[in-house]
Formats: structure tokens, sequence, C-alpha cells
DNA sequence: TCCTTTTGTCAACATTTGTTGACTTTTCTC
DNA sequence: GAGAAAAGTCAACAAATGTTGACAAAAGGA
């Protein structure tokens, strides 16, 4: 045991199975609607197993609410298309079945979880507005983040979690040019 | 009984005291937090009187989740200032702590109750539409719903549910100019 | 006052929830 | 193969859930 074997071991993978199925669940009914024998029915396994490795409820939430944005960096994007940039980058982090999957676990149940809604203000003090501090007057650095995050968790929201028909059948590119624009002028600032 | 006495019967008076309870929990914890215990507490009456008078949870949640956008009329509106004109509405409608409550109550639950989302769906498509139908090519129409849809329900989002600081921080005036000037582009149509 | 209807109280139900501990099976090392 | 550690199984727990029915108190009409 002083060596990690090369191939993954039958723990980390039912861990891993409990993870995903995890994920998928929170994402599609919330954190309340989600039982621990649910998640361990999609995996397969136990339901005490899922206490066993992640130790309750409210921590394998927490383990699959901690995600990255992963936001381009600051000087890479170009000022003239931050909008555009940023909604682009939104819509792959929501659209993609990786396993960065988080955003929409978080917004499902963000609602009615304290915790999920926490979360997510922080992401967007922590990687949102930086990115915006540099575009625009730093004093309304903030008052233009609070806008940008209106409108994409409104298209996030709209879309994915209340499935609005007419969101829903938005084509990419209408996305891109009408909320880009509309994000555009939020991060620059009136 | 032929004849409804003047003066609210105590029996009225009880099931209002239910549904203001029920409105405020609802909105404040959304479905699956608020117990019917919770709602009983809350109007200082017995848990069984909440389904004598409301037969069960669900209904009583469908009525409260039962009203009016109350949208002023289309042709009472400028179309230079529908942005703004919409905006105000929803503001007033979020902030108004009157019988009209329901909004707040539908969006916290919206997330994790089929329910309130399609009942949202129905609101947009039965009230807020035909609004933006004689503003611009018919045609576009649901996809201008859609986008305005996005971004109030993004705004109530952001401000009311998840509270973001820098959202919450926003005054009257700049969420007016600045959402409502987002809004009229998207009424209008691109 | 008597009787009926309404309004409210109480205890209990079945089910589901997250969680736990005792136990067995598998896996791996010596 | 023996023994230890890890992984998995099973049954049960306490608490909370929505809901129900039997019963008591109050109100209103005759």
């Amino acid at each position: 045991m002083v060596d990690k074997p090369l191939k993954m071991k039958k723990s980390e993978r039912t861990r891993a199975a409990i993870e995903a199925a995890a994920r998928r669940l929170f994402a599609e009914h919330g954190y309340e609607r989600t039982g621990i024998r649910d998640i361990a029915a999609a995996a397969a396994i136990d339901p005490a197993m899922v206490i066993r490795y992640f130790g309750s409820k409210d921590r394998l939430f927490a383990e699959v609410a901690d995600f990255d944005l992963g936001l381009p960096d600051v000087a890479s994007i170009d000022p003239a298309h931050v909008g555009r940039t940023l909604v682009a980058h939104f819509l792959a982090l929501w659209e993609g079945d990786s396993a960065n999957g988080g955003l929409p676990v978080l917004l499902r149940s963000a609602a009615s979880n304290e915790f999920a809604a926490s979360r997510i203000q922080q992401l967007f003090a922590a990687q949102v507005l930086p990115v915006l501090l540099s575009l625009g007057p730093p004093a309304t650095a903030s008052q233009r983040a609070g806008l940008v995050a209106s409108q994409i968790l409104g298209l996030a929201l709209t879309r994915y979690v209340l499935a609005l028909p007419p969101v829903v059948a938005l084509d990419r590119e209408t996305i891109l040019a009408e909320v880009g624009a509309t994000v555009q002028r939020y991060a620059i600032g009136g």
C-alpha cells in the first residue's frame, strides 16, 4: 500500500460512479428531490456506500458543487467581444456533458438551497468580477458584474432549468448575437 | 345559508390566514422545504385544518400560484418605452407585499417543481407574448418573448431569490435604465 | 333549549428520509 | 493458503413527511 497501483482501484471506480450519478440526479431534480437511495440505485450500489464514501448527503453535494468556471484569462480576451466570448463560454459550460457539469447542479438547487446559492455568489465574485474589473471603471465593476449575472443566469435558468420553449428554441448563433450584445454592454459599462 | 353574511365568516378568515402563511413560506423556502406543519404553525392553527381547507399540499400550492401578472394593456403602452414599462411592472410585482406575491412563490419553486415551471411558462406565453406581438414582426414574437423572459426572470432570480449582493445593491433607476434598455431591444427585435 | 352545521383538536397512520452498525464477501499481502 | 484490510450487503433506527378519522367545542337557526 506504499505505492498506488497504476490501474484505478475498485474503490475509486465506485466513488466516481456515485459522483457521476449524483451529478446527473442533482442537476435533473435538485437537491431536495434527489434521495440517497436514488443516487445509489443509479450507481447500482448500496445506499450505505454513498454515506461511507462521502460522509453525508450534504458533503456529497458540496463535492459535486465544487468546480471551476474556467473562464479564459483576462488578458487573452478581446475587449470588443467580451460579451460574445463570455456567453459562448457559459453555453459550453452548460451543454458540455463533462465532469464539469456542476453549474446545472448549482442552479437547479440554488433557489431552495442556501449553500448552492452562496456558491453561485462566490463563483461570480471570484471569477467573473475580475474579468470585468479591467474592462471599465473599477468603481462600477460590481454593478456591471451584477447586470451580467442577471442576464447570464437568466439565460441558464430559462433555457436549461425551466426549459421555456421559446428560449430552448433559440439557436446558438442568435444567442451569441443577442445575449452577447447585452452582456457586452453590461460588461463595458454605460 | 341562502345569503352570504356581510361580515367575513370565521372560516374565511382562517382560510385567508393559511393562504397568507403559505404564500410567505413558499416564497421564502420553496415548495419542498415548506411543510404543512410549518404553514399551520405560522397561521397559528392545526395542521389538519390546512388539509381540510385545501385538500392537499399540492392544491394549496396551486391556489397560491394562481394569479395574474396584470400587465398594462397593449394599446396603452408607448412602444418607445416598452422595456422600461415592463421592467417597472415586474419590479412592482416582486416588491409589492400585496396578495399578488405569487411570482416569488413560483420562481422559488420552479427549479425543482414541474408544476411551478409550467405555470411560469403559461404566464409568459399567455400574458407577455401578446404584448410583444404587435411590437415587431409577428413571426419573431416567440423568439423575442424568450429573450425578454431570460432577462426579466434572470433579474428576478439574482435579485430576489439568490439575492446576489451586486444585484441587490442596484438601485431602482439603474435597473430601469439598464435592464429596461435590454428588454426594449429584445422586445422590438433586432 | 334542542339540534344541526360548522370549526377546531388530537392522536395516529403509512411512507420516506438520512444515517448507522453489525455482518459477510472480496481483495490483496505475506 | 492464512490473515488482514478493504469493499459491499442487510436490516434497522429515529425523525419528518403528508394525510386521515374519530371526537370535542362553538355557532347558528328552529
